[in-house]
DNA sequence: TTAATGTATGAGCATATACTCAGACAACAA
DNA sequence: TTGTTGTCTGAGTATATGCTCATACATTAA
């Protein structure tokens, strides 16, 4: 019989110990959310294949849109996200908006992660 | 007036130089995918806290979801996740699964996020 | 001002997904 | 065998999300 309240889950724990030390080298109260949404943000193939564009040259959303072959609305959607989480940044000239990769952990996360899926 | 099929927005490109360069450093036809699906594994809050807590040291199911405050069954359908993407794998002793981060690109890959998202 | 171009945004919809629930499976003891 | 414990799995459901569409904003030129 397995009860599913939290109080009798706790009382069928094999080593608590083992749950103090994981809960004493926890994250700060917000930094899983933050970190969950940097990897959620990487964790779409639009998107990435964006960041994969933008980590060998900066690049408009025409430019995006075009390369990817959906239209600019979505694109702009997207951006708009990466921005947020400081993913990308962009420059303005004229009405064009050119798009980069806002630093180095970006391309270093897509590298460890193809080392990972190519084992 | 903005169109909203491929071919037109085509038209509407500024650099094709950029888009072919673009196109040139591509990745292989599925890996896109599987490099998504390794950042989409690792962008949900309750995996990330599996995959921290596994980062100190091997649990099982019964540990992880007192430690998580959920069920064992949420806990068990994310782990099959997280083994079928190779993030964690695990070993048995007698009823008891322990499972442990598959290997050192996991805990990089937190480590490069961390370092991102505290700026 | 008006018009054109590049980009951004909100609403709506179809799909994806994280959890719960119920039950099944696996290993071991009696 | 039966019972217990630890874990796994399929179905159902509520929420999240990625795109389309229509529209609005921003910059520049006429």
């Amino acid at each position: 019989m397995h009860k599913t309240n939290e109080d009798a889950c706790l009382c069928r724990v094999i080593h608590t110990g083992r749950i103090e030390k994981a809960r004493q080298t926890s994250l700060q109260p917000d930094e899983h959310e933050k970190l969950a949404n940097l990897f959620k943000a990487m964790g779409d193939t639009t998107r990435l294949k964006i960041l994969l564009a933008l980590s060998h040259e900066e690049m408009c959303v025409c430019d995006l849109a075009a390369f990817l072959g959906i239209t600019e609305s979505a694109v702009s959607h997207q951006l708009r996200m990466l921005r947020q989480l400081y993913l990308v940044a962009n420059r303005r000239e004229g009405p064009v908006l050119y798009y980069r990769l806002n630093d180095e952990h970006i391309s270093r996360l897509i590298e460890i992660g193809l080392e990972h899926i190519r084992e």
